[in-house]
DNA sequence: CTATGTAAACAAC
DNA sequence: GTTGTTTACATAG
């Protein structure tokens, strides 16, 4: 693996390979370059291109192609009507418009190195293009809701800068000529045909069918849960911090209004409950006392959307029209849970991370979750969705959430070819215990916790 | 009924 | 005070 933190600057380059990024237009693979720094480090101009050689998934593009086809979409919309889509600013910004950040050093933005897009061996690049800091008139140009231009926010946040980042697919994808939304059974977005860039390869006429004031307006009144999946999807890693969250809210949502704090528990509370999101934890580079606590999103929400965070509900609540003179008592009852479950939690990340290394790879696994589907399958009560893209619950995923319905009605996934297959996991245990198992009795989860 | 938003209790920091 | 977890409840469709 050749992507370190703190190395400095080495340009990738294969000649004369032709990629597809995400702002849609072909580049040679000279141009693609992969920030990656510590937090001291001064990135040359004009090119201040950092590359791996960044790895991915070693056999299937999957996940990174389907960056590049969605990344400008808002259709791609799932049975439910939930997206897999990108930022809301990262289109139709030239990239003549932009500064050129000379250096990073306020990029908080870490890289998980257990991300199996980076721990595996392949030709994946991330590619940074060198629109990193759009200007005031790009900036105007791509504020078009009256959420974007908050007045009070006088500042850029993060995903600002990191707006005009993109992922590309590797070159071997483009020999393949495999069409992106293809290669996981998903069907790919109706494209709504954003505007077209005038220098683009087509001579700007690029046709489109929706305004993106019409989409801003749009995307603004979205669920909160596909607002925090675009929020992260306008990041390279996927990644923010809570306040990074609240932050985009407040620029890109209507919601994020300073009069009440309930869209702020509305976002913790999507957080929470929808498994798209995962929450991690890691060390900053070069302060390793110091801690930041990201929320990052799930594989398959990057692939597919999130899902609706109902779905993770407990199908045992209470039903309208129930209140009772109890309910206080009761809400007392289920804030000690959420207290004492946000303990457990911590607990068992602690344990978690000790023997991290191999079992989180394997975690990732789609194998992983199609197994414990088809287990839990079998004791499925209710009749949901069929969505082919019901995402894992955490509890499926191994994780200690006693939140999570335990009635979901379960579709394996269409396995992509880029995870870990079970057999490559099998015989791994933790803490003496199997970590993949059918057993339904918690046994076989990561923390030994009982299940509610 | 589901999807969604919201309030709130609570624990941990 | 902030963050994260969880339940309860209201409302729209």
């Amino acid at each position: 693996m050749g992507f370190q933190y703190g190395e400095n600057p080495v340009m990738s380059r294969q000649s004369g390979q032709q990629m597809i990024s995400l702002d849609g237009y072909s580049r040679d693979q000279s141009d693609q370059h992969f920030v990656a720094t510590n937090s001291d480090f001064q990135l040359p101009t004009p090119n201040y291109s950092l590359t791996g050689p960044i790895t991915g998934l070693p056999q299937s593009p999957s996940f990174w192609s389907n960056q590049a086809v969605t990344s400008f979409n808002y259709g791609d919309q799932t049975s439910n009507g939930y997206y897999a889509s990108s930022s809301t600013v990262t289109r139709n910004t030239s990239s003549s418009n932009c500064l050129h950040r000379n250096h990073v050093s306020d990029i908080p933005r870490t890289w998980d190195p257990y991300d199996p897009r980076i721990i595996n061996n392949s030709s994946m690049v991330m590619d940074q293009v060198d629109s990193f800091y759009p200007t005031e008139e790009d900036h105007s140009d791509v504020s078009m809701s009256p959420a974007m231009s908050t007045p009070e926010l006088g500042d850029r946040s993060d995903h600002q800068r990191y707006s005009h980042t993109s992922l590309s697919q590797s070159p071997k994808m483009e020999e393949e000529s495999l069409p992106a939304g293809e290669l996981d059974g998903f069907n790919q977005p109706t494209q709504f045909c954003l505007p077209g860039k005038d220098d683009s390869d087509d001579g700007g006429t690029m046709s489109r069918e929706m305004t993106a004031v019409e989409i801003d307006e749009h995307a603004a009144d979205e669920p909160y849960a596909k607002l925090i999946h675009r929020a992260l999807m306008s990041v390279p890693n996927h990644s923010m911090i809570l306040q990074e969250i609240y932050q985009w809210f407040r620029e890109n949502t209507t919601k994020g209004t300073p009069d009440n704090k309930g869209w702020m528990n509305s976002i913790r509370h999507n957080l929470s409950m929808n498994a798209a999101f995962r929450k991690t934890e890691r060390k900053i580079f070069g302060d390793e006392t110091k801690k930041s606590t990201e929320w990052v999103l799930a594989d398959f929400a990057v692939r597919d959307g999130v899902q609706s965070t109902t779905r993770y509900r407990k199908g045992t609540g209470a039903k309208k029209g129930a209140r009772s003179n109890s309910h206080i008592r009761s809400r007392q009852d289920s804030g000690r849970r959420g207290g004492l479950s946000a303990s457990k939690n911590k607990f068992t990340r602690q344990r978690f991370r000790e023997q991290r290394t191999d079992t989180r790879r394997a975690l990732q696994s789609y194998d992983f979750l199609q197994s414990q589907y088809q287990s839990s399958a079998t004791s499925n009560m209710g009749a949901r969705h069929n969505s082919p893209s019901t995402p894992p619950s955490h509890e499926q995923m191994g994780l200690a959430s006693p939140y999570f319905n335990t009635h979901m009605k379960l579709e394996p996934y269409e396995r992509p070819m880029d995870l870990i297959s079970l057999e490559d996991v099998q015989g791994a245990y933790l803490n003496g215990e199997p970590v993949f198992t059918d057993q339904q009795d918690g046994s076989g989860y990561f923390d030994g916790l009982p299940r509610y």
